[in-house]
DNA sequence: CTATAGTGGATGTAATATATCCACTTTGTC
DNA sequence: GACAAAGTGGATATATTACATCCACTATAG
């Protein structure tokens, strides 16, 4: 029930490529640096977000990584589902599965709208929009005391 | 990313004792054969659902296991927190965890904002509503498309 | 041609999820 | 009171996944 380091390293290295100029590119060891990531691990991580068309990387000297579409184009589910693969937040909501409960389950229903839930949440905003300051850094803690509220 | 496996024998052995008149028991034998659930696995699991107080308990002869609460009073949010404790979408998002990027990184809120519908959601309907027929299976189809569009 | 930087495969380690075994305690029934 | 049924709890095993490292390779700017 988390998101893998994977995909916070993830995160944390597009919002670096999202504070460049357009255009620029960043050294995947700079990065690595910048935010304490293992450099090898964020190679591969690296790899998986071009693979997904968030980034676009460039060899040799003077080479490095860029965001392969705006900023204002990218959010925390396209990254997400780039490094883990479709979202499904149980077995029986990923695609292709057939639950062997046809419809007699009253489970999946709900998940599903929990699940479509969160994603469209996370689809509000873009890196862009993170990356600009002055933002709502204070609904932090209200939704944290909601969680709360929970236990 | 997803609720584990004992989450889910958690939910349906409660969904199981939802069904049953209020006062009875239900052996974890009998709902273990019933969900092709492990007795030894579902046997810690109704463990931690009693711990959390979910489910009160009954040994020897004629024992067995019940809701503790109405089922009125109980939602699939409560069952992953028994099971998985609180909810933490992201380790910055663990109760008493400090962020050492302290209100700079502009990710934890939106995780959090994330979490939050998605516990609100999961909130709304209660074992009580689950069990009884005729609910929206529908949805269930609706949400999963929108999982697609997202890739 | 050489240093730089991404590519890709193999491998290792740790953590977690899943499951099993078994000895023990409580309790209803004969 | 003995016995069987049923939950309690600890130890252990296995599988899967997450996390990480190593290294040989390829592309490219200067």
């Amino acid at each position: 029930m988390q998101i893998t380091r994977q995909t916070e390293y993830a995160i944390r290295t597009l919002l670096e490529l999202a504070k460049v100029p357009k255009g620029e590119v960043l050294q995947v060891k700079l990065i690595s640096d910048r935010q304490s990531i293992p450099v090898e691990f964020l190679k591969k991580t690296v790899q998986l977000l071009a693979l997904a068309g968030l980034v676009s990387t460039r060899r040799g000297t003077q080479g490095g990584i860029m965001l392969a579409r705006p900023a204002e184009d990218i959010t925390i589910a396209d990254i997400i589902k780039a490094i883990e693969g479709p979202v499904a937040i149980n077995l029986c909501l990923e695609p292709g599965y057939v639950c062997p409960n046809q419809g007699t389950c009253p489970v999946s229903p709900v998940l599903a709208r929990a699940q479509g839930a969160f994603l469209r949440e996370l689809q509000r905003e873009s890196l862009a929009d993170l990356v600009k300051p002055g933002s709502d850094k204070a609904s932090l803690l209200v939704d944290k005391g909601e969680e709360k509220q929970l236990g």
